[in-house]
DNA sequence: AAAAACTTGTCACATAGTTGTCATATTTTC
DNA sequence: GAAAATATGACAACTATGTGACAAGTTTTT
């Protein structure tokens, strides 16, 4: 019954095993799923036949050279949105320049930092429709797309109001949010609702959310309405 | 448990190692929590995917020149109303235009005084939802949007009437205040409350303060009301 | 199309936090 | 030292929020 998560599923395209290995660790570690393959040829297979979230790209691959496959995936009707970080040695400018010309959205140095691994997948994840932030140790996804949220890349069993709130709070985080506004952007400006319902659905939300630790997340603030806080323990 | 309180975040972006750390020192002695890094293209990551209060950004750093990363800044949704504070050895009043038309709020000379820096930095988050004032060797600062008021980072805990009355007294510090105009502009122009009853809540709202040593802040004017001092002479 | 499963709004009660007032103490002013 | 103004502690009323239950409405299954 305990079915796998595919959680964020991101493609590394990385010919170098031990870079693609530790690649691999740094984003499982951040609750991604990945999958890796070594050269181009072999990536068009994998891009065709599953979804990914996300793909990090070599530049130097065997096979295809890295901006042809780039080049390749932005024809493809299914494909073309799909973020790509470019990763390569060559961090000059214009070379840094034409990879992004090219149609990567962002663009990761080697040697790199795993933190800047992680950070920058996060950030090209939250441009694209995922909001993420890093939740102490916790990494909070929530997709708008797949309308699902993901707490190291396991999935939150949300209703779709609770998701809609809990977007909605983490838009700006410590930012506190009255019910009415909430009312307002969340369950819509016309809908005649009781301000209490709120409380009751931020309870159902929080009880989901404790069972990954995440209970202090929201914190209420009395008189006022409803925050997302990205450091608890205030 | 007792952790860390992350209080009022700045990101400092700036590549000459001493100067970020002079302004770390300053900084944080007066309060205020620092992160620092030396490039544009982190500073990009770690705005994406961390929540600071303000920027000092460094004209000439590598990677990125300062202008663009503004630019940039500028265009993310999330992003554009972060205060930046530009810092730059080109005094000029031209290249100071640039900096301000291209978005940023502030501009600080290189090399600066210490006392400039926290004085504008303080300034601009008191532009900006918050409002920070220098007490003795504590920053205060009361920060509208998360609804709570903290002293050299660490949380107040405020109730909701009190923490309404300090933001209306530190509003003008040094200005007295009557019982009346409190009333007015904190309990509310219709609230039919006794005169007292003001006087009951300085005494709370004290009560919390002191427990910072900030017992001295609101001083009480005989015959007229009540004041925030900025500089008690105790 | 009926049944089952799920979502969501509301209510009612429990709990907890806030605040106004009063009575009394203390301080200040003259 | 008396009068006036303010401080302070206690308390009770009040208000806001948490929470479980339930019913009405939806969607999914069968």
């Amino acid at each position: 019954m305990t079915k796998k998560n595919s959680s964020t599923d991101i493609l590394i395209v990385e010919d170098e095993a031990p870079i693609a290995r530790l690649m691999e660790i740094h984003l499982q570690r951040a609750g991604f799923s990945t999958k890796t393959c070594a050269n181009g040829r072999k990536a068009c297979t994998l891009l065709e036949e599953n979804h990914y979230q996300l793909m990090l790209l070599d530049r130097m691959i065997p096979g295809l050279r890295g901006l042809d496959l780039l080049r390749w995936l932005r024809k493809q009707e299914a494909l073309k949105i799909l973020p790509v970080i470019m990763v390569t040695a060559l961090a000059q400018t214009e070379e840094r320049i034409r990879g992004l010309n090219e149609g990567a959205d962002d663009y990761l140095p080697k040697p790199f930092e795993p933190d800047e691994l992680v950070a920058r997948v996060q950030a090209l994840l939250r441009r694209s429709s995922h909001q993420v932030i890093q939740q102490q140790k916790s990494t909070i996804d929530v997709n708008k797309d797949a309308m699902e949220a993901r707490v190291n890349g396991e999935r939150l069993d949300l209703r779709p109001l609770e998701f809609k709130l809990l977007r909605r709070l983490m838009k700006k985080p410590g930012k506190v949010r009255s019910r009415q506004y909430l009312l307002d952007h969340v369950w819509g400006i016309n809908a005649f609702v009781e301000e209490r319902t709120v409380d009751v659905t931020i309870k159902r939300l929080r009880k989901t959310l404790e069972k990954y630790g995440l209970g202090e997340c929201i914190v209420t603030v009395r008189g006022s309405g409803y925050r997302f806080d990205e450091k608890p323990h205030t």
